[in-house]
DNA sequence: CCGCACCGTGCGTTATAGCGCACAAGTGAA
DNA sequence: TTCACTTGTGCGCTATAACGCACGGTGCGG
């Protein structure tokens, strides 16, 4: 926990930068002076309480805006999957216990084919097409998605996707896991799944 | 969404007497001094955030214990299609309190600039760039993203983004409530895209 | 009774939060 | 260029937060 002034400092400049607000006009909505406001952006100034609810209720925020509470999430790290025959995953989200969800971004190349094995019961898997067209299957019954559909998959059963057509197709796998289970790093899902190349 | 001031001083109160400390041993505690401590705790005096934090410090809770939650922002526009100066918000998956997440596509026009309101404690946001690049403020720092990059942010706080690019941006955006909160309905109020500023 | 210790509050002083105003730099139009 | 206007910052002044200290009040053991 450090002194909470240079945080008060930042956040206030991000709140008037991106509205595109003035210190006058600042100073109009908040009822304090733009003269307070700069020295109170630059650090200069450690704001009283009753000043600070002025700022936040002028910004329409609530006061625990302004407060460093909770430390900053850890950094993400970066992960390539592996890349088998036209199939490219690449860990957006990886899995993490407090939300147990994942996500991937997967490019799928033309013809190319891949099968899921079953996660765990209540897994569910989220699809979201952002350029081209695929195919999933769910329950052996395939349904095309296009660029901007968004497809719900019940993962605790045999799915898989494809691409038959003859542009890349790029989607975004967000993974949900219900309470208690991780995501199983065994072979045959998602990532290490087999992927065939060739027409379907 | 009254003045603090009570609050705070009931607060205090309350807390210094449930310990059964005098003003003398708040005051050796904390490092305010006594007199001070008694102003607060009559409402006297509205102290500054600074010693706000060395109060909360010494009483080892943390600084929201002090502040009452203000009322949420006026609910704005807020649309399945919310498009204001540049911005153009689609929602991928609604709530489901089941996942406790919800997911939107965001394009944002060249120059476009847009503020996101902070959400509850413990809501974290993770932006997905699909295409373009654009700036993320996280407590007052701008950082840039391409397509591609991942970017995690502490949704409690107040965070903005913008497009300083000639091209457009697209990209995922990706919200995890934690358990017992739900996504309240604020505003992303989004300021006018053509009168902000270029980069900084 | 008298110290004596501790409590909370009031007082005088200092530091600074906060305001109004003015100034330098930048922007756009005539 | 000049004029009109806005932006952010610096300066002087006032209000007050914050400090150190002392005072009246209370409980307790000589």
């Amino acid at each position: 926990m450090s002194d909470p002034t240079p945080h008060i400092a930042a956040t206030l400049k991000t709140l008037r930068q991106a509205r595109g607000w003035s210190l006058t006009r600042a100073a109009g909505a908040t009822g304090v002076s733009k003269a307070m406001l700069g020295q109170i952006e630059r650090g200069e100034s450690s704001p009283t309480v009753a000043t600070l609810w002025k700022i936040a209720t002028g910004f329409e925020v609530p006061l625990s805006a302004f407060l460093v509470e909770a430390a900053a999430p850890p950094v993400e790290p970066r992960a390539v999957f592996s890349d088998s025959a036209g199939m490219h995953v690449r860990v957006l989200i990886p899995f993490e216990p407090r939300w147990r969800l994942e996500m991937f971004a997967i490019d799928l190349e033309p013809g190319a084919c891949s099968e899921s094995s079953p996660h765990g019961p209540g897994v569910v898997e989220h699809v979201i097409v952002i350029e081209g067209a695929l195919e999933v299957a769910e329950a052996g019954r395939w349904q095309s998605a296009q660029a901007g559909d968004v497809v719900r998959l019940d993962a605790a059963q045999a799915h898989a996707y494809r691409n038959p057509h003859a542009t890349r197709a790029r989607f975004h796998n967000l993974v949900n896991y219900p309470t208690g289970t991780r995501p199983g790093r065994e072979a045959g899902s998602t990532g290490g799944g087999k992927a065939m190349a060739g027409a379907p």
